[in-house]
DNA sequence: TAGATTGTTAATCGATTAACAATC
DNA sequence: TAGATTGTTAATCGATTAACAATC
């Protein structure tokens, strides 16, 4: 697939490539060989012309009667998720969140780790987590620079946020997903993203209320 | 706001109303008193057009000189998202995730609260924690309906997230958030969610790599 | 007044779904 | 063959943005 092409594909398409590619890869374990795209479509709790079109944006071609070979579009869904020389990406701030995000990760992706974690409590670098390597925040430049890390996992204090983003954004990290229920600012050339788990929860609430009424 | 207007909200203004809403309760606590479109706007990345639609959509009016009244939003948003009576949520899992999840939540939201976490293994249950009291997995469905609680958070290895499911489903659970990365399956009348970590970070991944290409 | 702001409609953009031809 | 499936275009739906009137 030409590198333009996979540049304009939909954002929801990509998040949903990394979604099949995790249950292909359950698929694949358990020895099946090939899958239905309506069988693709149950497992995500989506439709199976959505995921044919999906398939059919980055280009590969299934059997009529077999449907995909999931091996082929394992690989296929990592020539487009995956870079061959890997990313890696660091964690700031090693409490419940940033250890839960460590220890979840591990061993997951071979073209995507977890190199480094980083905390101001000197406690709490003392030892490495998970075979992760952890280090004082002081030293994230430096380790950033050294590793080629590129992306910045923020799990650190809502406070703390601003200043560990800018630290990161100074050490040249290129994306950063910002776990903390502050907003940060980052230059247009770094590619961020920001999850809060109470507008999760609340959004959640919201339909449970609407739809009990 | 009449009840039916309000079922129909767009999904999305949902959400930026709980993230209005909380970066409206800071600037609050900063004695701030009014605030204007394109502050808000800033603060959350993205265009004043979007937030005055968005507050034109629940009915509030701001003034054309001052904007927003700060207190005003605060207590309306709250109509809209909140309960007269509070919703009640539990954790299922209490490991590191779990416990990032009850920490962070703990006394952030007076209409929704984290009531109890549950967990199948004896030694994380022997104590509170944050204040949230923790219980046997088997102690669920007697907990749930005497509590009245009507969200379940899944914090669980991917493995045990089915059963889990189940046995929330079972005691009348009427939304669930899902971070397991194992898509689980609900009868329709309940409110499902799921969010995976991986996928966001091979989100931001993908696109550090198409933008540095 | 001029400039800044809100409120709102219409236009556009992006994503999903319906419809259907092709084929094994 | 009939039925099940894929691939793809066109239609629809949902969300964002452009444009602009109103007003302080």
């Amino acid at each position: 697939m030409d590198k333009n092409k996979m540049k304009h594909l939909p954002h929801k398409t990509i998040e949903r490539l990394s979604q099949y590619r995790r249950a292909l890869l359950l698929c694949h374990a358990q020895g099946q060989t090939h899958i239905f795209s309506h069988e693709i479509a149950k497992i995500q709790h989506i439709t199976a012309v959505q995921v044919r079109r999906d398939i059919m944006l980055i280009g590969y071609t299934g059997t009529l009667r077999k449907g995909y070979n999931i091996e082929e579009l394992i690989a296929l869904i990592g020539r487009i998720l995956d870079t061959d020389e890997g990313i890696k990406a660091c964690v700031v701030g090693i409490g419940n969140l940033g250890r839960a995000f460590i220890n979840y990760f591990k061993g997951k992706r071979t073209k995507l780790s977890i190199v480094a974690a980083f905390d101001n409590n000197p406690n709490k670098v003392v030892k490495n987590f998970c075979n992760t390597e952890t280090f004082h925040i002081d030293e994230l430049e430096r380790i950033v620079k050294q590793k080629g890390i590129s992306i910045g996992i923020i799990t650190v204090s809502p406070e703390a946020a601003p200043e560990v983003t800018e630290k990161l954004v100074k050490a040249g990290i290129k994306g950063i997903l910002n776990y903390t229920p502050k907003p940060v600012n980052v230059p247009a050339h770094v590619y961020l993203e920001e999850y809060d788990m109470i507008t999760s929860l609340e959004k959640v609430a919201f339909f449970v209320k609407t739809h009990s009424e």
